[in-house]
DNA sequence: CGTTTGGTTGACGAAGCTCAAAGCCGGTGG
DNA sequence: CCACCGGCTTTGAGCTTCGTCAACCAAACG
């Protein structure tokens, strides 16, 4: 609860300050946020929409994914989270979710009480403007989803898809992540493209074939030739803003 | 330029006011922003994915539509603004645009240069508030035409759009908007919902059969029973987070 | 070992796309 | 005042992508 624990909010504090200038005591006050501790195992609904919402979640390690349902049963994931990302801060200072957090896999989370994130924001303006910048990252990503949901066909949605989470490994781990490990099933990897399983599990296997992609396990993801998968993807970093980031400049 | 003269910000701070309680000055502060006047024909390109922004707009009249083009040739418009809406704000703080902003009619148009802005909220901690709150509703509509363009089909699509429009409409009208003009062609409306012109055509076409509206021009939208559009579009107000405002209560 | 959970396959059907042409204004210039 | 033009809408025919349904399989787990 205190700054002289293990400072496990940093990975926080290390995204925020790829995008804001936060002086000593600002990283100080959002280090020393009162916060508890949970393990939340994977498959569970963290968050659902309607809810009225009094505290707001940061992924200390795991991924997870706020979701939208449908009418007709179905459901759409909006956004996948991992370590460092404050998900749920847009619930948070709205009030009332308009949409759901479910851990895709088990996570350590940290959640911290509203008032405390108002209070710190009203006290530290850098803090705020740190924190309304993520948000306008958040929704500079929601906007790339628009696209890629309304105007490109199955196997450039889950290129692109693959190539913004090899991205986003790659800034949280500090290094290449040309390699990894898809955190979700086909099931979520539908619910996050708009298809169906049946036919993701297809694409994926095109992917494959078509050597853009090596799968030793379901799962499992080695992009051999990025450039070659971005370009398949119609995938250019830009919309996730960041920036400073050394990567960047690799990763056209 | 002074708050002297006729007070054209007011649509904003409407807006604004509906979600954060600004007290005299931070809305004289608001209306007092150094701006300047502009009117743009219809179907002009305001701003360009990847411009360097240092104005932001404000719609006073008309219509207009942040879009992303995408690789093969297409364009997905993200979302739709009418008066009191400011538009590229988010841009403007990001500061290299991530998408787009054309005028889908004519448009009276404010800009403000960025820093003006910046200024401001750094100077108004409630104005900083409000604008954050603006953005946040911003995303969440994002989040919801994920959903609609992942999980819905053609017909519900575009009755769930002319649902919005219709409720943003009356938010900035103040009274019923069941009978309206589509600000848009069909061609603009595919591109809003991810379909093609022909098939919306057909859809809109469906949708009149139906009973579900009534054209007597191409454009025009008559919604003769709002439950029954709303129910078929899969519509519920809530990510429009107009919380305060009356018409919530009749439009469930 | 059964059971469960997730992945994979095949056959079939439908929603939506493409291409191409024709109709329908409203505006403009002769 | 009429003919033409250009932007938008509408129509039809044929095709493709993706969805549905219904199994079956493989690994993981108790």
């Amino acid at each position: 609860m205190k700054d002289d624990t293990a400072p496990v909010l940093t990975p926080m504090l290390r995204k925020l300050t790829l995008w804001a200038h936060l002086d000593a005591d600002d990283e100080r006050a959002l280090l020393g946020l009162p916060h508890s501790l949970v393990t939340v195992p994977r498959d569970e609904p963290i968050v659902r929409e309607g809810d009225r919402i009094s505290h707001c979640w940061l992924v200390l390690s795991g991924f997870c994914a706020r979701y939208k349902d449908v009418g007709d049963g179905g459901r759409q994931i909006v956004s996948i989270h991992m370590t460092g990302d404050l998900v749920d801060l847009q619930n948070a200072l709205l009030g009332i979710a308009d949409h759901g957090v479910l851990t895709l896999t088990a996570c350590d989370m940290a959640t911290f009480p509203v008032e405390a994130v108002r209070e710190l924001t009203n006290s530290r303006p850098a803090v705020k403007d740190a924190l309304w910048h993520d948000t306008l990252v958040d929704a500079s990503i929601h906007r790339e989803w628009v696209a890629n949901l309304g105007r490109r066909d199955a196997p450039t949605r889950i290129e692109h898809l693959l190539c913004e989470f090899a991205l986003k490994l790659e800034a949280v781990n500090l290094g290449e992540q040309l390699n990894y490990e898809l955190p979700m099933t086909q099931h979520q990897l539908a619910d996050a493209t708009g298809l169906t399983v049946v036919h993701v599990n297809r694409v994926l296997q095109a992917l494959a074939r078509d050597g853009l992609i090596e799968r030793v396990t379901p799962r499992s993801v080695l992009i051999g030739n990025w450039k070659r998968l971005a370009a398949a993807g119609d995938f250019r970093s830009d919309y996730l803003h960041l920036g400073s980031l050394k990567s960047r400049s690799r990763h056209r």
